[in-house]
DNA sequence: GATTCATATTCCCTCTAAGGAATATGAATC
DNA sequence: GATTCATATTCCTTAGAGGGAATATGAATC
């Protein structure tokens, strides 16, 4: 059932703070990097475990890879989705994430949802 | 965080059956088998798990355990089942569980969720 | 074409889950 | 107190997840 690949997803930390940054717009490996603070391997193969289950795409742009949400969510997805985003809203963890998040936004609208320092 | 033990028992279809069930009331052991149509070992199991992480309640009557979802889940837990029970409400396999159930509504109904033929 | 940079993959290890067969537990009944 | 019934637990095996160190890939730049 997709519906349990789904769950599957969801059942790791790094991955739901992965979906909730992302939830914010698309962004390149190297910018998770910066906003959650946690080694490479780790974010990326995260990310690639939400790709082969459909959780997130991505798209290569020179050096960097931009992940996104899936600009046609299922039923599913969309809901549960929502309901992560609810869940976690006064959750300090993702608070952070987004916060460090927002700092980066200046430089994020300059030059798109890639390329670091 | 509770929301990744939520999920964890979330990624696996027994679970969401015999989570799906439990929303329409509390029930024995010997009625989920008679509803689901799975060996007693695997479904006393994931009862465990679902019951170590505070997804079900259990007590005992006589021979029986009778099965419940919490008295006063948390908001997490609330959203989850919510949107659980929305995403597989047009599901085959969890429809014809329903439709089990149905079946035993009067044998329920005179003697409560326990007790077999 | 060699180097650099961002990202992905491989390899190794440890841990947990899942299923089934067999057995244990605990309440009720004779 | 022995048996029966519903349920739980143990033991075994197999499979997959997760983390980190090291290495590979692929695009860009010199």
């Amino acid at each position: 059932m997709e519906l349990v690949r789904i769950y599957e997803c969801l059942c790791e930390p790094t991955r739901l703070r992965l979906l909730h940054v992302l939830a914010a717009g698309p962004l390149c490996v190297c910018h998770f990097q910066a906003v959650m603070r946690e080694p490479q391997v780790k974010i990326s193969k995260h990310l690639g475990y939400l790709r082969t289950r459909g959780l997130v795409e991505c798209e290569r742009e020179g050096n960097w890879m931009i992940y996104r949400l899936p600009a046609k969510p299922s039923r599913e997805l969309r809901s549960n989705l929502a309901c992560l985003q609810d869940c976690v809203r006064e959750n300090p963890v993702f608070r952070r994430d987004r916060a460090r998040l927002a700092k980066l936004a200046p430089r994020l609208a300059q030059t798109g949802p890639a390329c670091c320092p």
